[in-house]
DNA sequence: GCAATCTTCTTAGCTGGCTAATGAACCAGC
DNA sequence: GCTGGTTCATTAGCCAGCTAAGAAGATTGC
């Protein structure tokens, strides 16, 4: 198929790249996963009691916008972080709707940080801190770009 | 919080760029669905489609290794796919275990490759090459660096 | 030629993302 | 103070990834 030689290879690399974003995520999420599983948690779940350990007290829609998730996705997440003793609910005497979330002794045990810290360390080795900065520049764009593409 | 100003932001840059691909990776996805829900695709069904077309006539678990997903994964978007008249399956001569997978006219139409295409144009739309070529090297380098840890 | 092993596909069940819709409580305005 | 809209959490149901395990067919080796 004859086409643009330029175009043609600008598309093989879009292929590539979004294909390797897609992959990158579930090598990530999988390698995280089966590292934690001994601890009783995973990557989302690691990630929710991270950022509610920053913000302790807050209720369910508060920490969704946090971690840019929906409301039903978190509930069900919190549910198992209940169950396995990392949180509780608490419901608050403002509004009878809401449930302030806190941490448990057990959900503030600092080696899931630490945990945390280390893995990141480890998948970014040897990478120049100037090549994390200009990925992160790429997909900020694509991320934008598709926003401006949902807004059509 | 008193800590290393350097490994701070090492950590905050690692924090983020592994956040940014998983934020990114859904989005791209729901932007993907929501244009293609009216061809009745997916992203992931759209990817096993074209990836079919480039090798008529190969077996589940081929296409499986094509697409770097698992035969269970596969087999529910198969299955799908053949309710949605894109595909059929047909037993080989050969090997009374094996499916050969074939599209059907409706998988053959030329639309869906088109829409990927230009979706995909559009998403890197003002990247230029060399930034993508850049990003590629840094997150073939994320997946090094987790297939090293997964070794371990 | 039969037993053991390997392959292919399937089933079952987990996680995590989403949307749509519901119920209960809150709030605003009349 | 009631009515109507909004917000919070939940339920239900979809898609897509995974692992573990089973059934049936093929292959290998003795």
């Amino acid at each position: 198929m004859p086409r643009p030689p330029q175009s043609d290879s600008v598309d093989d690399q879009s292929h590539q790249i979004l294909d390797v974003i897609l992959h990158l995520m579930r090598d990530l999420r999988r390698c995280y996963d089966r590292r934690a599983r001994d601890m009783g948690l995973t990557l989302s779940r690691a990630k929710a009691l991270t950022t509610l350990a920053r913000n302790e007290g807050i209720t369910q829609t508060r920490l969704a916008a946090d971690l840019a998730i929906e409301a039903p996705t978190l509930k069900r997440q919190i549910d198992a972080l209940v169950a396995d003793g990392f949180i509780r609910r608490e419901p608050t005497q403002d509004d009878a709707r809401k449930n302030a979330l806190f941490l448990t002794d057990r959900g503030r045990d600092a080696a899931i940080v630490e945990f945390t810290m280390r893995l990141r360390r480890d998948l970014l080795e040897g990478i120049p801190r100037q090549d994390l900065d200009q990925v992160m520049r790429v997909l900020d764009q694509i991320t934008c770009n598709i926003h401006e593409l949902d807004r059509t």
